[in-house]
DNA sequence: ATAATAAACTAATATGATTAGTTTTACAAG
DNA sequence: CTTGTAAAACTAATCATATTAGTTTATTAT
């Protein structure tokens, strides 16, 4: 019965990688604890069972989208600060798909840790956005429709939605700059549709 | 041990029913089978377990998702078209959020009954964005696009990802009036990015 | 009527989450 | 160096779910 040293950071990265190499439902107690070397049980000292860990994995994953995405626009501006951001983000969730994809549970409510966390990625695509000279409530429809642009990619890229022989790359740099034309072009006096 | 009179489509209207009141993570076999009156074995002479109702519950939420967006869609052209299916996309994600969450699994190879459900909501996208004369590369990333702008949409709305108060109806057709302008304005000289 | 098929059942197994209660390790205070 | 405490691991047990095997019964066709 030699302890095993663990604590919830170790968890957690454990997690990350069993999320990542097989699968977010592949991410059970049982498996980690097998890939710790410890019976199930003994995870719950470090964290507050499978809700808890996947609220930890929500939180480790948009602080690693957020250190991603911030070095990526840092020092850009304008359209090639969006693209930059945009790249990263795909990239993490490439990279990441299994944490990627714990990122978006929805956050219960009084979770200050996921929702600032959150929020911290929330602001960076409000700035990187607020270049381009919206006003207040334009520019947070402009975020939401990022955020979708963003997330939509990502989704349907990481679940082989994309069946069709074409490069991804060349895709997410023609949606982003087509997003980013639209909103310079349709300029202020196009509200006749709504 | 009165007969149920049970069929694979009762089922999976029982199960999409339990997938957009409960949400798709309590759609159990033993839910189902409560739900129906029967235990849980008796559902396999129905259905291939838990797997195979998933799969055919994909294949029913595409279908209704293409009536709904080719019924929408039906006589209108160019930009009124792709609001328009727009519009029945988000409406149905939103009415049927288990259901349309659901039709997201990527199809096992082999699986031709779901890849038709969803080669034809892809057919019905492809046709609604050739209007705009983009060569078939062009028009394929545009597909990509609109995809990803939908799916990140309502994936994002569904999870109660969009925080700020700010008319939802709104922001959609924003992003898809930017978009389609976005398309548009770029025109055939915007490569030089890339 | 009767035979065959289909649909339900019971019983049992396996996996996983979780709780309760126990043991052992690590460490700090005397 | 002893000893007491807290943390970290454990075993054992319970509950829920999926799934398989084998059985019974209802329906249907001959």
């Amino acid at each position: 019965m030699a302890r095993a040293g663990l604590d919830t950071h170790t968890l957690v990265l454990a997690a990350a990688e069993l999320a990542d190499a097989q699968g977010v439902q592949e991410v059970t107690l049982a498996a980690l604890a097998a890939k710790l070397g410890v019976r199930p049980p003994s995870l719950y000292n470090h964290i507050n069972g499978l809700a808890g860990l996947r609220t930890l994995l929500a939180i480790h994953g948009l602080e690693q989208l957020y250190d991603a995405m911030s070095a990526a626009a840092e020092g850009a501006r304008g359209e090639q600060a969006v693209h930059a951001l945009s790249q990263a983000y795909i990239g993490f969730a490439r990279q990441h798909p299994g944490l990627y994809e714990t990122t978006l549970r929805a956050p219960e409510e009084g979770d200050t840790a996921l929702e600032a966390a959150g929020g911290k990625v929330l602001s960076l695509i409000i700035q990187v956005l607020s270049c381009f000279g919206l006003d207040e409530e334009g520019n947070l429809h402009a975020v939401r429709g990022l955020r979708s642009i963003l997330h939509g990619f990502s989704a349907l890229e990481n679940q082989g939605g994309f069946g069709m022989p074409l490069d991804l790359n060349v895709s997410l740099t023609r949606l982003i700059r087509a997003y980013i034309a639209g909103i310079r072009c349709m300029g202020e006096g196009a509200d006749e549709l709504e």
